[in-house]
DNA sequence: CAGATATTGACAGGTACCTGTCCATTTGGT
DNA sequence: ACCAAATGGACAGGTACCTGTCAATATCTG
């Protein structure tokens, strides 16, 4: 009712279609995690996960890699580290630094998220197709790589 | 240094990639509006902006159509209502709803504010080719659709 | 036409990012 | 060796979304 003002297509904006697909992709990494039993495990945690190697690692490190300012990676890194998947240790290089490790059961997550992405990614292939994907994926580094403000 | 751990291709996940190109739009439509001269309209304000017609609108009704929460729109309805550019008035068909109008200076607003979405999209075209965004597009458009969840 | 159900829009509160500022420490230039 | 500049990480605070709940009104059903 009301429908006076006709749109046959509705105009399909790219900035809500990234936003939708963006969100698609973040609560599907959520719910994975949760049917895994990492039920304490939320999206943003992610950033410290994926990254973070045996080795040890710098909160700044993990910023760059995971594209997110450092007030971000730090917040979630104390959340792991109160949750038990992290712990942190003095940068025996560096005084200013700490260096952030996986503890054993940060060690056994790891694996799961990972997977995580890759069933999602799968998904989306078993969808759309997989060259689709992986065109949308090559667009996405491309326009980010040439746009200006990238870094 | 400590390059130990190395990788050629550092993993372009799609959650980060997303999520980037989201913050490049949402950034360079707040820039260009700023340019403009609507330097108290932020990004937000948009869900509202390119869809309120002269006829006037629900919340509810602005909410299906950018797909966020009506929790979303009613905050930016009501900073927008503030700065002077909707204004809200009894449904007259609907005594639980409200209508929200463009005032004269949201009529200003609302082609700069589509003509910036259109120059945006035209920039990425002229870095990645207009068939390159175009695929982009449908893509998400495609996965949107097929994917569950989505409604 | 009465009662169950759906919808409108508000209130409260949470999450994942962001910017700006600050201090300790490291690094780099002369 | 010094001092300037960059970097590591913390503190404070803002934005744009989200979920859950609720009262008032509307709509559908028997």
């Amino acid at each position: 009712m009301g429908n006076s003002t006709l749109m046959g297509s509705p105009t399909p904006n790219l900035g809500i279609l990234l936003r939708l697909l963006h969100q698609q992709w973040t609560q599907a990494i959520d719910t994975a995690l949760d049917e895994a039993g990492f039920v304490d495990i939320r999206p943003s945690h992610s950033n410290v996960l994926a990254f973070t190697p045996s080795s040890g690692i710098q909160v700044s490190e993990l910023s760059k890699l995971s594209k997110t300012r450092k007030q971000s990676i730090t917040q979630a890194v104390e959340e792991l580290e109160k949750l038990g998947y992290v712990e942190r240790r003095p940068d025996p290089r560096d005084k200013r630094g700490r260096l952030v490790f996986l503890t054993v059961r940060g060690q056994a997550v790891q694996p799961t998220a990972m997977a995580a992405g890759k069933r999602i990614q799968q998904n989306w292939e078993s969808v759309a197709g997989k060259e689709t994907i992986d065109g949308l994926t090559s667009t996405l580094q491309l326009i980010l790589e040439r746009l200006p403000r990238g870094e």
